[in-house]
RNA sequence: GCCGGGGUGGCGGAAUUGGCAGACGCGCACGACUCAAAAUCGUGUGCCCUUACAGGCAUGAGGGUUCGAUUCCCUCCCCCGGCACCA
């Protein structure tokens, strides 16, 4: 009796992950030799601490898709690194009376260490780390050349302020006015910061997406968060008591055909405050108002109060084009900060003013629509107006004032103003700080670093100071990918015929969560140094699919204080790497992800026992018919499949498969058992290879062979099984050669005692046949 | 409110894009093995009616187009995501 051996995952997996590491299996050279190179991308993880189910779903799944293309024939690169600056770790940092530098490199070697246990085929050789200085150079330097063309500025504006995290944040990272990263309120403060120019490119980010092949989720949702919206500017006289002529306000409008009907205007309150800063001798009533609503609004915003509120400014204006005079209102529901921050009121078009103007006893108007073009043409001729197209899409303030960030390359002199730190000079390293803690007053903590702080101006060199804000860590996200194609490069951020070969990337796998903050940021970044003649692409992306969260068994999104976390570790303790790995791709769809199912995993399980089992017993002599069509239909539909990420069929396609092994005759021949293994590598590769190597006793790893081919003519059976309908009614199912006519097959339907049944001796006065497929007689 | 995506057995989900709805898995029931349990294997499993065959009903609700609709069109309900007083 011969003692057949279990499937222990636990002993194969770190078994292979280290002859695999031995091999270099998985180091993907510039190029080979007649084969299409390939980056299939994620989102390198940031550094938390541990590794969670979620980064197991964001990288063991395009794995299986990396591993399929490898097979295909790509020279493909499966790359991996850590965005490792950032809040959260200054965070945990300053909890755990620890220094950031020595909590995130912590984390970072804890979580390459799960990496592998995930048995990816990452190239560790091109690891990128954000909080290098040989990769915070580049950061840096784009920077600078953005600085160069005036896209990065430095600017006084209000900005989003959290008061918990002590830091300005980007207006894509406020979420129902509150910080993205804790919750906290964000409030409103007046701060000069380091800006990025992006709403430049707004045009061309709305287009340039048009081409692409992303989800139409996330292109839409890019194309709202820019909010482009076309009209025109109007410009409008006022009549102000007690001052003098020439005084104009300003107002955008997406209907200037609607002018006729305007019967107000309204300006915000943030353009009043401009106005009585600029000397207008405002009411105390209008004053008041002015005041409270420019301290009460993002409170009311939040309750969501939409009651409407607003004065009677005391000044006229007048139509240009009609001549009438019309009162203006200030009223918060006008926003400062969109258009002209200022609006022409159409009650009778417009369901906002037609409140506003019912509440205050305002006139409504339903004068007739005129043409929008001709109004615009007129209005331009009395310097009166012109077409505009506004944007919702703000400027990215990328100014932090916390420590653990890039310093951003900028020495302040006395003489010269603000300068840039030379190229040559960068990069800026972060100095060690034994206080980094956030201040109050909107200094960065940088400040605290004198020695470091005190500098030459490189222009005069007179004496100056660094500038002490950092970056926000979606900067050095924003090109990270391309550091990837030659990530020890000296010289510079990468060399243009690396990144020819690389770029742009064709696949990028990751979260919906980065819609319109990593992806928008990227393609920025990507334009910008395209504009710039440092790359040759102006989109970074071609492709991008979105996955779905891995909730809790429960429904809800794991989380420690819900207590239903599922820890990767230990599932793999439990069932192996390759289980976890297939039972989430089983799952359901990749982008819609779901509840993690303790049971439901355990169906993956057997069948990788099932598998292992199978492969344990003496091959076949001879091929088995229904085996070997099976195994050609299950190559055609999984390479199918894994094209284009469905991952859940590949697996039950690949369990059918052995249900019909099992059912014929339990055992394989030896080369079918080589083409199972293949179209089992992608998404079980300890397993594959272990059974490749060990029991198929070949030398090269099954993960640098070929996807096997299928045989289309094999698929096409000799006979088919066609259902005859009556009435589009299923009464039979008869069983023809495949090429049986339709007189045939008519005939044999007409035969069937159920289906003469439901004839009822009838002739069908229509016969819809579709050969090899369906009958249908018809008779009412 | 506007823009997307979705609603299929007890559960997760399939369905070649208009052609046998429910693949595959979980769960459940019964059986085998076992002193017993677990594991494993076998059989069954949408609902109703049936020993069975046959039949009827069924893809959120209602209507339409079609020989034929989970799939296309219209109306409505519900869930999820994005934006939101954006002029």
């Amino acid at each position: 009796m011969t003692l057949m051996s279990s499937y222990e995952p636990t002993q194969i997996e770190p078994k292979w992950q280290r002859r695999w590491a031995a091999e270099k299996l998985y180091r993907t050279p510039d190029a080979r030799r007649g084969h299409g190179n390939k980056m299939i991308l994620v989102e390198f993880p940031y550094p938390s601490g541990d590794l969670h189910t979620g980064h197991w779903y964001a990288f063991a799944l395009p794995d299986m898709y990396a591993r399929y293309n490898r097979m295909r024939g790509y020279n493909v690169m499966y790359p991996i690194g850590f965005d490792a600056f950032g809040l959260p770790a200054e965070n945990a940092a300053i909890q755990r009376n620890l220094h950031p530098e020595e909590w995130t490199r912590g984390n970072i070697a804890k979580m390459t260490e799960q990496l592998h246990s995930m048995g990816a085929m990452f190239d560790w050789s091109r690891e990128v780390r954000t909080i290098d200085p040989d990769y915070y150079r580049w950061t840096q330097w784009m920077f600078n050349r953005m600085y160069q063309k005036g896209l990065a500025y430095r600017a006084s504006t209000s900005v989003n302020w959290c008061p918990k995290d002590r830091t300005v944040l980007a207006n894509e990272q406020v979420v129902d006015g509150c910080c993205e990263r804790c919750g906290t309120q964000v409030t409103q403060k007046k701060l000069e910061q380091w800006m990025m120019r992006i709403t430049e490119y707004a045009d061309r980010l709305v287009d340039g997406s048009e081409g692409l092949d992303w989800p139409r989720t996330t292109r839409l949702a890019q194309q709202n968060w820019i909010g482009r919206s076309r009209g025109a500017r109007i410009i409008w006289k006022l009549t102000i008591p007690g001052q003098t002529e020439g005084k104009i306000v300003e107002t955008f409008t997406t209907r200037p055909d609607t002018i006729f009907g305007v019967t107000f205007l309204v300006i915000s309150p943030e353009k009043a405050k401009e106005w009585m800063d600029a000397g207008w001798k405002a009411s105390d009533g209008v004053k008041e108002y002015v005041t409270r609503s420019l301290r009460k609004r993002e409170l009311e915003r939040l309750e969501g109060t939409k009651e409407k509120t607003g004065v009677d400014a005391g000044v006229d204006a007048v139509n240009p084009l009609s001549g009438e005079s019309i009162p203006v209102w200030i009223a918060d529901y006008v926003l400062g900060s969109y258009g002209t921050g200022a609006i022409m009121a159409v009650p009778a078009h417009d369901e906002r003013d037609r409140e506003f103007a019912t509440q205050f006893g305002l006139p409504i108007s339903d004068a007739a629509l005129r043409d929008a073009d001709m109004i615009v043409a007129e209005l331009k001729k009395l310097n009166a107006g012109r077409p505009e197209t506004t944007y919702k899409l703000r400027d990215w303030v990328i100014s932090r004032q916390r420590y653990w960030g890039v310093p951003i390359p900028m020495v302040h002199c006395k003489v010269c103003g603000y300068v840039p730190v030379p190229d040559e000079d960068l990069p800026v390293k972060l100095p060690p700080l034994e206080d980094f803690k956030p201040t109050d007053d909107g200094r960065s903590p940088l400040a605290r670093a004198t020695e470091w702080l005190s500098t030459a101006c490189p222009q005069c060199g007179d004496p100056a100071q660094r500038e002490t804000d950092t970056m926000d860590t979606f900067v050095d996200s924003s090109w990270y990918f391309m550091r990837y194609a030659d990530p020890k490069n000296s010289k510079k951020f990468a060399s243009p015929a690396k990144l020819k070969r690389w770029m742009p990337v064709p696949m990028y796998v990751g979260g919906a969560e980065h819609n319109t903050m990593h992806l928008l940021y990227s393609r920025f970044f990507t334009k910008v140094l395209h504009d710039l003649g440092h790359v040759t692409f102006d989109e970074p992306f071609l492709a991008r699919r979105n996955h779905g969260i891995i909730m809790g068994p429960d429904g809800q999104k794991m989380s420690k204080s819900r207590g239903n976390v599922v820890d990767p570790d230990v599932e793999v303790k439990k069932y192996g790497a390759d289980t976890v790995r297939m039972y989430l791709a089983f799952m359901g769809p990749y982008a819609q992800g779901g509840p993690w199912d303790p049971k439901g995993i355990t169906g993956v399980r057997r069948f990788l026992v099932r598998v292992w089992d199978l492969f344990q017993k003496p091959a076949a002599k001879r091929a088995d018919a229904v085996v070997e069509r099976e195994l050609h239909a299950a190559t055609k539909s999984i390479g199918a499949d894994l094209e284009t990420l469905s991952l859940n069929t590949t697996v039950s396609t690949l369990m059918k498969l052995l249900n019909v092994v099992e059912d014929r005759t339990s055992t394989m021949t030896t080369a079918q058992r080589a083409r199972f293994a293949c179209l089992l590598a992608p998404l079980a590769p300890h397993l594959a290879e272990e059974l490749w190597r060990e029991i198929l006793k070949k030398k090269s790893s099954v993960h640098t062979q070929s996807w096997p081919k299928f045989d289309a003519a094999l698929l096409t059976s000799a006979t088919a099984r066609i259902p005859v309908q009556v009435d589009g009614r299923v009464r039979a199912v008869l069983e023809f050669a495949s090429d049986a006519t339709e007189a045939d097959v008519v005939a044999a339907a007409k035969a069937d005692a159920n289906v003469a049944r439901f004839l009822e001796g009838r002739e069908p006065s229509n016969v819809v046949y579709l050969p090899g497929k369906l009958l249908n007689l018809v008779i009412s």
